[in-house]
DNA sequence: CGAGTTATGGAGCGTCCCCTCAATAATTCG
DNA sequence: CGAATTATTGAGGGGACGCTCCATAACTCG
């Protein structure tokens, strides 16, 4: 009966996610948008409701897409504990494909939480649930002995988040790659310096 | 020779800044800033140039303050160690006065430094002077058989340094303060058996 | 007191914001 | 084929944005 919709709904999303990515929520104005996905206005908004559904919209599918990624690329190493450290310190380049940008939901926490609901929400639920999978990945470290066994696995998780939040935060803050490399490592020493037999 | 201001420039600096800060950069208006300091558009623009000047010359003041603050809390601890891991894990509530906005610097830097090369220069230079700062501490620390000296204090810096900003994104990310606290908790584990001699 | 200089206040400029309202095109059903 | 339904298109509305112009007020100097 419906006219059929001439783009691919995919297609769009990714564009627009990409510019949402790139110049954050409040910056990409709507135009942008269309300039982005090459859709008219009406079409947009008739497909996505608003500029807000919109991100959420994305943001939601970011992060299901995102945390699989992170699950599948600490769970695919051979060893826990390097999958896990790997990822903290984003030294898994291939994998986790974080752009110059950051993490889109990190960025769009620190911005937005305070005044957005929504965004407040996805934000915390991934914290959970990227907790529970560190946690289960540390208990199996300590099993597979590559760890200290006397530490505890949720904490432990808990200390990691951060230290991940904050490599990215440094990362975002635009200091150079070389210092960036060396914050890694330091941070990577600091953890194995506290988790070792 | 000139009719002179009506205002107190520094009042007028600190309501401005307040609103800076709870709102963001982007999202506080010219008109924010005249209901905010109680001046008309032209007295501010007069005496401040434009928004982005007046915001770079509130940054540049908050940095200014924030660092003596910090140095200041991290030096008059008795303990080096103590003075240092409470600071980077906020913990001396009193004297960094942190707002549930979160640091003002980090909040730009995140949101604007990769488009502001202004915001960028002050934030990498504020990354620098803290380095050094707490690197000076660390090993201050050291001498004081706090903690071991087998440890690199610059790498050490650069690691709490992460975690302090993974704390204080976790702050803003919106989550639980019982979960915060507990975050707070097992990154100050982390760091105290990493370096425990 | 008058000349010169700056601060103030109000009106308003051009631009971009998000979003909507026609009108038209394309498709599936009876 | 005609009716119904939805997608697309272009135009633009109402408002907020950063910023400026202009007249006026308030002060210090000669």
């Amino acid at each position: 009966m419906p006219r059929p919709r001439k783009f691919d709904e995919q297609a769009v999303l990714t564009a627009a996610r990409a510019r949402f990515w790139r110049d954050g929520y409040a910056a990409t104005s709507v135009q942008d948008l269309t300039d982005a996905t090459g859709l008219g206005t009406q079409s947009l908004y008739g497909a996505f409701g608003n500029k807000h559904d919109l991100f959420i919209r994305i943001l939601d599918d970011y992060c299901t897409n995102q945390y699989a990624g992170l699950e599948a690329a600490i769970t695919a190493d051979p060893s826990p504990w390097h999958g896990l450290t790997s990822a903290v310190t984003f030294e898994d380049d291939g994998r986790l494909d974080l752009p110059p940008q950051g993490c889109l939901l990190a960025n769009s926490a620190a911005a937005l939480s305070t005044q957005d609901e929504q965004v407040r929400t996805r934000s915390c639920q991934i914290y959970s649930e990227t907790l529970a999978l560190f946690a289960r990945q540390i208990a199996q470290a300590q099993q597979s002995g590559e760890i200290d066994t006397g530490i505890d696995p949720e904490q432990t998780a808990r200390a990691l988040i951060a230290v991940m939040q904050g490599i990215e935060f440094l990362h975002k803050s635009g200091i150079g790659e070389d210092e960036l490399h060396l914050a890694k490592a330091a941070a990577l020493q600091l953890i194995e310096r506290s988790v070792a037999r």
